[in-house]
DNA sequence: TCAAAAGTGTTATCCTTACACCCATGT
DNA sequence: ACATGGGTGTAAGGATAACACTTTTGA
């Protein structure tokens, strides 16, 4: 019944390892440059017994950095589409590869004077080890909605996206539940649709399968189709191999996980003030939420407590500091962050 | 950066392929017996693009069923825990196998007549390909809370498991977050907890971790650890390899999804009353729901319209019946059945 | 006429959203 | 004193959970 052998076939483990520096929420990257690309390595059944182990192993041979929080995001096996051609050698990764995406959470400085020093000194090791954190939507540009709208939204995204809609309203495949200009709709939240912050991946293939991202001029240049003249150069950094579409994928999981289980604390340092906590949900799901409702949602699911201390360091009044409660975990099965559309 | 060549490994598919007959939710398996499995095959880089067309290939050479409906679940890597001895033969399946698994949804049968004689068609095309379709909860008896919590958990399931926490309360295991006792009562809804209906696979694997299940004793013995009597023959009908892990991983997807995606209409047929629509929520999410809140929430929710028409077969006052109205995809962002907690 | 299932009306409660105002520190 | 951010009270509206009763068919 199983008659066939691996032929050739390789698994790719590939981590989205995120951080949040006060307001700017980061993604590790190794070889910078043009050709970024997350850490990433095979997977090695004889060394490593299970797919997280070899993860992070990789990682820390590659990043010296261990990793804390560990959650699988999807495995691709696409060939035709991303994973031909990487940066600048026409990335030849072999035969065939199977890529298993993974988002890690990691604390990168406390508040204050001592945080930073840390922050700085680890900063140094990952360096060394070829590897920066660098601001997420350098990548997402268009996914950054806390000041409102982004105005590449409105000037270069949705005019080039409406003339791909022109070319083809109800879209040929028939596969698909929805044709481009719906998709549109309800991706980006124009006319009137809501605009919905997890749909991170959604907007980026919409943007990949209209030509309006480099890796898709990229692999249509690889696999010969015709490329025409892209009206948007530069829409956020293209990364290496289908790294973009797993980070995309990384952030939509972050952004839901947020409001149904307590990851942001994993991004935390022991303690923080309430405004601190806030700036970083904030930053992952790049909306701007509503101070009080934010406090009593915090509040009224007991998520935090008290240390009693408080921080000077905020520039007015000083705030209380607060740590985690680890008990919620064993007390409501869901206990996320429920912002509802003002949070 | 890249060196390594695929070892010898290979990647399996494996589909949990669900339906639903009149109030008992059908997995298909393939290889009846005490050798029961769900449909799988290698992936071949080669013939397929993408993982999931593979799978569909896979799929419909073996069960001679055409999917609709196909989502993924995860990629399990482990090689030591699950992954060794199938069923009979000792299943040596090969080096190195990680298996994908995915869940697929469809269509079994209309209400009434016709649709007996559709259902009755398609399963003898099924029974010559060596497929069947089977009762879910005859592999997992302990998740069927419809009509309030099984017998057998109090009678088998929590008096072994209070054993086992008794051997450890806190656990060896300092990376887990939670220890036994913790694990007992959040997952099977002990001392006061509530009991999530979707932590299907958690309450699997606890099972396992104890040796409660018959394939924990198999893959102990294969892997030549000590295995105690089994103070309970006959936790649920066993399955080849790590295929009830992927069951169960599928289970809880779909209890999940049901929530905040329209999926139970993709186990509808054209047009249903609004309780066999909530006989079918209640047959997947395996509990109760109430009448009047149920009918309410799929109205508000605009999910459904009357097609006009009403059905007699059902013992009493006719019913209207209703068609799934396509347009929610478009109006809303999560049109799913927020069952709260009496649903 | 009775069993069986369909289908409706109404209320108490809680959560979400939104409003506007007061407090404690550094400069 | 004033700018800066920290921190609170409270009311309107909507969703949820829970209650019990009427209607229409087949046997």
């Amino acid at each position: 019944m199983s008659e066939a052998r691996g032929s050739g076939l390789e698994i790719g483990l590939n981590a989205a390892i995120v951080a949040v520096k006060g307001d700017v929420p980061m993604i590790l990257t190794v070889g910078g440059g043009d050709d970024e690309a997350l850490p990433f390595g095979p997977f090695d059944p004889v060394r490593h017994r299970t797919l997280e182990i070899g993860l992070r192993s990789w990682v820390e041979a590659q990043t010296a950095l261990r990793l804390g929080y560990v959650e699988q995001l999807y495995t691709f096996g696409d060939r035709g589409r991303y994973a031909r051609g990487g940066g600048r050698g026409g990335g030849d990764v072999g035969p065939h590869v199977v890529s298993v995406g993974y988002l890690a959470l990691t604390r990168v400085a406390g508040r204050g004077e001592g945080g930073e020093e840390a922050m700085t000194a680890s900063q140094e090791a990952l360096a060394r080890a070829g590897a920066t954190f660098r601001p997420w939507y350098d990548h997402f540009p268009w996914e950054d909605w806390r000041r409102g709208r982004p105005a590449m939204v409105d000037e270069a995204i949705l005019p080039a996206l409406r003339a791909w809609v022109a070319e083809a309203p109800e879209d040929a495949d028939p596969a698909r539940a929805l044709g481009r200009a719906e998709r549109l709709r309800l991706f980006f939240g124009t006319e009137g649709a809501p605009f919905d912050e997890e749909k991170v991946l959604e907007r980026y293939e919409l943007l990949y399968e209209a030509g309006l991202v480099e890796e898709a001029r990229r692999d249509r240049r690889a696999s010969g189709r015709p490329v025409h003249g892209n009206p948007l150069a530069g829409l956020g950094r293209p990364m290496r191999f289908d790294h973009r579409r797993i980070l995309a994928t990384a952030i939509s999981r972050l952004r839901a996980k947020l409001k149904y289980r307590p990851v942001v604390f994993e991004l935390m340092p022991e303690s923080f003030t309430l405004t601190e906590l806030q700036r970083t949900v904030e930053a992952i799901s790049g909306r701007h939420l509503h101070k009080q409702n934010f406090r009593r949602l915090v509040e009224t699911a007991a998520l935090v407590e008290a240390t009693g201390e408080t921080s000077l360091a905020t520039g007015g009044r000083p705030a209380s500091l607060y740590r985690f409660r680890r008990e919620v975990l064993s007390e409501r099965p869901a206990p996320g962050l429920r912002l509802g559309t003002r949070g």
